[in-house]
DNA sequence: TTGAAAGCGCTAACAT
DNA sequence: ATGTTAGCGCTTTCAA
């Protein structure tokens, strides 16, 4: 037996019929007739009779294959949701996903002329915001470029996120009308349009109220780095009564630092907010208050982008969603 | 400007080469000369080419591509950190992942057919056990098959995975030793071989030892499974003191379970042992004591078989690495 | 309805 | 060291 996979010219040969009318048999738009086609199939499936995508994408232009770029996916708690979610959806499309996983430390440009080789029907990029020069390309040659929860000023790239400006400023609202006196801000990973985008709507609506002087601790999305942040702050002489979040996972440690660290009593001494409304946000040994992030509308706005027509291309599109407020056991508020 | 990628013939006509030259200028192994060789890769980057790797792939036979098949990404907690090994440990070699979330509740078969259609040089299953035919035909066209924490027996695909039988034994040896008298099994996804061995292992050395009358609860990967089948059999006449959960993801439902709404002391009461050693495993609102996964060991084994030469490929292996005991709070044991 | 022919962009064998 | 030629497996004109 040879180590080959079954072609189209082998399922012509045993049908006796041209190459091409095995194709058009498969394509069910093609004008073949009945029989031929009922002999075409049955060998083809006989045979085990796989048509080589790869050819018919050089042929075609088109690959349905879809590039995503992540980072984070194992210690994010979020983008593992969202890429389960793509994948569904795309798949549901026929369509499927290139996985790169982009080291947080390296501009994600390295490895997007890489993603482009595979001659991607569109770009999903959840990791840092690329350059400007592969935007261009993209547009150039015409592969449609969303990024996810990220924010390109400048750029003609598609955006597709939840309002993270106007989550923060809700965030600063609650707390302030809870009458919380020392708040402070746990960034996330620095350089992200998320933190960037959460910090000012949160830090302008403290200020726009009249509060200005609020804590800041530099952070990274993960546990770990939100269990450290919180011991920098919470071993401060003037501790914070109120600590927002940029993301649940640094909130469940900064939470778990509190309790069973610092043996302080959350809510009641301090209150905790996070932002993305994760899985574990509504565990009962956490029970977060959070911004929840509208993942499935996110997602499918996402998708509407990765499949709209050529045609439409030159019109870039941004689409916020907005975050809604839920109300856990972690803070102390109205 | 066209809308049309850079294609070696372009970069050709304007370095003044022929487009064989082109593409062995891009090579290192090639011989050309150094002063064309400049020229040329001087022109193709200006031009901003990337190779069309599609093309390349159908000339050469090798796409670089390796499917991936998982399910439950959002769910467990584990396949995350597993898919991201993976991503991170291939794109060193210059491999990408394709990835296909297959839905737990139809079998991998129907989406094999289409992930072989992409020319994969290599598939990872991590989900549900394909059917002999399948294996059958990657070994025809020499793909490599590897099993990834899954069995099946009887058929000719490679395995890696931890020892789950043995883990289930080591269990049943310090519940046992530890002299817990209500002991029970909270199963995992049914028909995944990682719920059978750890269930084999646990309940065979439970008897082996002379304990016989064993509980046991239906479940399923997920933390709210963890949550029902806790319930179950807690709520019984005659509850269990210690229970094996067959996935840390379902001990931590128990875990909250037990604690928030039955108000069970753990590890006092109800002692509680997971298995996979998820990173949530260790953090204090949780401190869950379970069997370590030698995930890094697990994947480079995995990595060495989706490289093996075609020469080598009849030869089969299985290969199953020892999990750990790590002792935490969640159960009372010596 | 079907077959013949061309070609997607690249690599590899051969020739120079 | 470089150019010429062929061809990977498929889809897509174009004829018949």
């Amino acid at each position: 037996m040879p180590r080959k996979k079954v072609t189209s010219i082998d399922v012509a040969k045993l049908a006796g019929v041209s190459q091409p009318t095995v194709s058009r048999a498969l394509d069910p738009g093609s004008p073949v007739s009945p029989e031929t086609r009922a002999r075409v199939l049955a060998i083809a499936s006989e045979l085990g009779y796989t048509p080589n995508v790869i050819a018919r994408s050089l042929k075609s232009q088109s690959t349905n294959i879809i590039g995503i770029v992540m980072s984070n996916l194992a210690s994010s708690f979020f983008s593992n949701n969202v890429l389960e979610q793509f994948a569904h959806q795309l798949q549901a499309l026929g369509k499927q996903l290139l996985l790169f996983s982009a080291p947080p430390d390296r501009p994600v440009d390295e490895i997007l002329p890489q993603v482009l080789g595979y001659q991607v029907d569109a770009l999903i990029i959840t990791s840092s915001t690329p350059g400007q020069a592969i935007i261009d390309e993209c547009a150039r040659i015409g592969t449609p470029v969303i990024l996810f929860n990220r924010f390109a000023p400048g750029t003609q790239a598609n955006v597709v996120g939840c309002d993270n400006e106007e989550g923060g400023r809700q965030v600063a609202n609650v707390l302030l009308d809870a009458g919380h006196q020392r708040i402070a801000y746990m960034a996330g990973t620095s350089g992200t349009a998320s933190n960037l985008m959460r910090e000012k709507g949160f830090m302008d609506q403290l200020k726009t109220r009249g509060y200005v002087e609020c804590m800041r601790e530099n952070g990274f999305y993960s546990y770990e780095a939100g269990r450290t942040a919180a011991r920098s702050l919470l071993d401060r002489d003037d501790p914070p009564d109120a600590i927002f979040c940029a993301a649940d996972v640094m909130a469940l440690g900064a939470l778990d630092v509190a309790r069973y660290e610092l043996g302080i009593q959350v809510p009641e001494d301090l209150s905790i907010i996070g932002f993305d409304d994760i899985p574990l946000a509504s565990w009962p040994a956490y029970n977060l208050t959070t911004i929840h992030q509208p993942i499935n509308r996110m997602i499918s706005a996402a998708l509407e982008l990765v499949t709209y027509n050529e045609d439409d291309f030159p019109i870039r599109q941004i689409t916020l969603l907005p975050g809604e407020l839920v109300i856990r056991g972690s803070a102390r508020i109205a």
